[in-house]
RNA sequence: CGGGGCGUAGCGCAGUCCGGUUAGCGCACCUGCUUUGGGAGCAGGGGGUCGCGAGUUCGAAUCUCGCCACCCCGACCA
């Protein structure tokens, strides 16, 4: 019986193939009958309420407020900013019509022609548009300023090629949207949300990324300087993890938002937009993920320890039961989420291997030999190791246990980087070594033509001019041009 | 929009080439008994317009024509 539940395709395999089984095994979430949409799952909304309340708190500590902006932005607001229009005008849901009517064959609804929209409305890729048609209206003088704003959203892009949390057509992200009197003060802003996202990466989902520059081409459109987190996942190629973007004045050049600063001359405003999505989650997943299926970060595992108990019969259970509760209140009062797993409509060894494929940090199991022994047995997700650890000062141990694991599966990753980061000289050396994955760091000089010449010939791009590391300049390796320092390159999903 | 695949039970598939009993298998589901320290065993049971429409035929899941849907590879991807 349910045999395949931890029947995974193997990693080394069918990368893709085992990612897209172990979301779905570990109930996370599925495709929906929508195109290119996937409904997230309780225990994969789960995990994403964790990030969201960590990146929340975050945001409040940096001094932003929620709010919340329009889904429908008119079709001409995207056609303000030049650069803006150039990467968001295509692959948009529109909206054309407000009323259906009942078919005259009797088979349905239809659309009514006579509801046609004057102006069509675009279900939102990003709400820069209408948060600075909205900003016009709220800045004056420069006591408004700054705006620190973020809203938690759902965006849709029609995309062609979709993959669940790594690309859908809808998904669930957070937008920051700032405005500052100075530039300074929104250069320093962005750069700041870059540090808060490379944090809660590394320490709450213990995923190592690089932090840095996009090159031109990777920048988005309508900003001056895309900052990024880089991450790398096991098969190496790179995932974009989360951008910070200074806009300069673009916007608010695009929607006429101006203040009257304290000489009473009138200023165009300075901007940051910054963002994280649902595509966290897939990285969570590619980062840690084994055969037996997910390994979830102690700091963001909804259940972080599970209570399995073994038994014959209801005495059994009950006894099994009455040693469990202190335990249950000793970790609860520890700050640890613990599920005790009694449900007798499930054998042992399935509740074992369920947990395991949904990445339950810790597990422990007790039965009638740990009673009479003062034992439980504890199972750590990361390494599979079991041992027996006796019963007094359990929440204790398992706190400690919890706080290794999230610092040994950080570590393992940042290994696991650090062995596929190569450094080459020459564009066949390149060539070849693009081909293993991974990162790797060479020069390049700094044109978008050499960039889009080496994405042609390899499909690898430009991830990011990294902030750290080797500074030394050299010459382009396609092109021989100057070059002011190594960048890092790597295919990417 | 190119190139390739697929459509049969909730899910995964066999059967199609070469038409022929009541369309089959695994998982899941329901009932009962026995089990419970790593994914339970046995017995019984329910569930199908074989993607849709037309045609050929005594007879079509199977052959022919048309349509539809989905998937993969490209194009796209802030």
């Amino acid at each position: 019986m349910a045999k395949e539940l931890k029947d995974l395709t193997k990693r080394s395999d069918n990368y893709s193939q085992w990612y897209n089984e172990l979301v779905v095994k570990a109930d996370l979430a599925e495709q929906s009958a929508v195109r290119g949409c996937m409904v997230i799952k309780p225990y994969g909304y789960a995990i994403w309420e964790k990030m969201q309340h960590e990146l929340d708190r975050m945001f409040k500590e940096t001094g932003h407020q929620n709010a919340y902006f329009p889904l429908l932005i008119p079709k001409s607001f995207l056609s303000r900013e030049a650069d803006h229009v150039e990467g968001f005008a295509k692959e948009c849901a529109v909206v054309t019509h407000y009323r259906l009517k009942n078919s005259p064959d009797g088979s349905g609804v239809v659309v009514d022609p006579a509801a046609r929209l004057e102006e069509e409305l675009i279900i939102r890729p990003t709400s820069e548009t209408i948060i600075w048609n909205t900003y016009r209206n709220w800045i004056h003088s420069y006591r408004d300023l700054p705006i620190l704003i973020n809203q938690w959203a759902n965006v849709f892009r029609w995309e062609m090629r979709t993959r669940m949390f790594l690309r859908t057509a809808e998904f669930l992200w957070q937008e920051g949207h700032t405005a500052h009197a100075t530039e300074q003060e929104a250069w320093e802003e962005a750069r700041r949300m870059l540090d808060v996202y490379a944090d809660f990466a590394e320490n709450f989902m213990a995923v190592p990324v690089i932090k840095g520059v996009k090159s031109a081409n990777e920048r988005f459109a309508g900003a001056i300087e895309t900052f990024t987190i880089e991450a790398m996942m096991q098969d190496g190629k790179a995932l974009q993890s989360g951008t910070s973007h200074f806009l300069g004045q673009n916007f608010a050049k695009a929607f006429d938002v101006t203040y009257v600063n304290k000489d009473n001359k009138p200023e165009y405003v300075w901007a940051t937009s910054w963002g994280v999505s649902t595509r966290l989650m897939g990285a969570l997943i590619m980062t840690h993920s084994d055969d037996n299926g997910l390994v979830l970060p102690p700091h963001l595992a909804p259940i972080q320890v599970v209570i399995v108990p073994i038994y014959k019969n209801s005495e059994q259970l009950a006894e099994i039961s009455a040693v469990v509760e202190p335990i249950v209140k000793q970790l609860r009062a520890l700050g640890i989420s613990v599920k005790y797993d009694d449900a007798e409509n499930k054998r042992p060894g399935f509740k074992f291997a369920d947990y395991e494929v949904k990445g339950v940090p810790v597990r422990l199991a007790i039965g009638a030999r740990d009673i009479e022994n003062g034992t439980v047995e504890v199972m750590r997700r990361d390494t599979l190791e079991k041992h027996v650890a006796p019963l007094e000062g359990i929440a204790e141990y398992v706190k400690n246990l919890l706080e290794e694991i999230q610092a040994n599966i950080y570590h393992k990753a940042l290994d696991r980087r650090a062995s596929m980061t190569r450094t080459v000289e020459t564009y066949d050396e390149f060539k070849e070594e693009i081909e293993k994955g991974g990162f790797i760091l060479a020069h390049w000089d700094g044109t978008t033509e050499t960039e889009e010449k080496i994405k042609e010939e390899t499909k690898a791009t430009i991830r990011c001019i990294p902030f750290d590391g080797d500074t030394t300049p050299g010459v382009c390796m396609v092109t021989g041009k100057p070059s002011a320092r190594r960048v890092i390159f790597a295919r990417n999903y």
